[in-house]
DNA sequence: CACGGTATTGAACGTTGTTCAATATTCCGT
DNA sequence: ACGGAATATTGAACAACGTTCAATACCGTG
């Protein structure tokens, strides 16, 4: 029996979560239980629901790690750039690869479908928040020419479309894409998209 | 027991599919388990291991009545119309719909990520393909003035982009958008790519 | 040292996907 | 009409799952 204090519920929590990152990474999605993540840590299942009221709750703390893992990520890959095309272009494919190089993580994020009026806790919600401020901010430089609240529904607009090329393409819904990279179709759709927002200015 | 023929094999797949349309439609997809399709058609679940390899193949059968199903639906709300711009907000807001309405069997089309290496069967390829059909004959008008390959691409892009609009929103992973509802941000989406689109034969 | 409180356990429950020996039913040849 | 071959169907069995909770092992305090 691990000795009672050995730790405290918040280093169990994030033991457990480091647990499940691994095996996260080296089963994929399938392969994460309860039993596993706790038998990693040298606890038993009862411990983990004494932590994390259920499943779910712990794959929501997961994923706001991801949600943090992912915006490091595009920051290193998107620190400098100037226009507004480059940048988002460069956003694009770091969010790209993120996806591509942590797929189970990334798919994690997207699995569970929240139930009909159940609310994300609002530390989650600033987490996804945070991701659409990187946009906003680069569509910022035309904001003399739209409203602000034309920007913020570009911005979402625009990552949205980005995720949907991403997915589609990652779980193999598109295999005949005319031979296109997912690269290249988040490039067109950016390309096209901002020529014609900035045409929008009537 | 039910008597030996009183079906062939291709009737208790039909049966099965219709009784997990139906599990799916009452208690989503939580609730569909082999079990349960097979007291459903009055089986048991050994004689659903003998029409099915397993459940992930029945899914994938599952998923082929839908993509017929939507297709149906997306033909008769997008039978009649001229513009390009207007066929295409017209196709993606019957989209949109057809997610809300038929939520779990929408979610399921996407749920599972397809194994690495592994290829859908050219049965359920040709009925991804119908889908970007569509919106490559709406697009169509404008070949005199684009390659057709560049057609095809800009298909796939348009229709991942207004899947990604849609997911999101349903998964709730969008909950800040400003206001704007998925038929608006669809909207945004189409205006502005298409008019980027148009700008761009040089 | 003993006791109260609590951290931790692990067996138990109901469920899942999947397999396969056993059984029930039909069909065909005699 | 009957017996045996062929096969459709069953349902028990297995390993694993999420979740619960009485029982237990441990610690700090008196």
């Amino acid at each position: 029996m691990a000795r009672r204090s050995d730790h405290s519920r918040e280093e169990i929590r994030e033991m457990a979560l480091g647990a499940a990152l691994t095996i996260l990474e080296e089963e994929g999605a399938k392969g994460l239980s309860a039993r596993k993540v706790a038998s990693a840590i040298g606890y038993t299942v009862g411990t983990l629901y004494l932590v994390f009221k259920n499943q779910q709750e712990m794959v929501l703390h997961l994923n706001a790690l991801t949600l943090d893992d992912m915006n490091e990520w595009l920051e290193s890959r998107s620190a400098h750039c100037s226009a507004p095309r480059d940048c988002l272009q460069t956003l694009a494919e770091a969010y790209i690869d993120y996806a591509m190089e942590k797929g189970a993580r990334w798919n994690l994020l997207f699995d569970s479908v929240v139930a009909e009026h159940e609310v994300l806790p609002e530390w989650y919600q600033q987490r996804l928040g945070r991701l659409f401020g990187r946009v906003e901010r680069m569509l910022a430089p035309l904001k003399s020419e739209h409203e602000a609240i034309e920007i913020e529904r570009a911005a979402r607009v625009l990552w949205a479309s980005v995720h949907g090329i991403c997915t589609l393409k990652i779980r193999h819904r598109m295999d005949l894409a005319g031979g296109q990279s997912t690269a290249q179709m988040a490039q067109m759709l950016i390309d096209n998209f901002l020529r014609g927002f900035a045409e929008s200015k009537k």
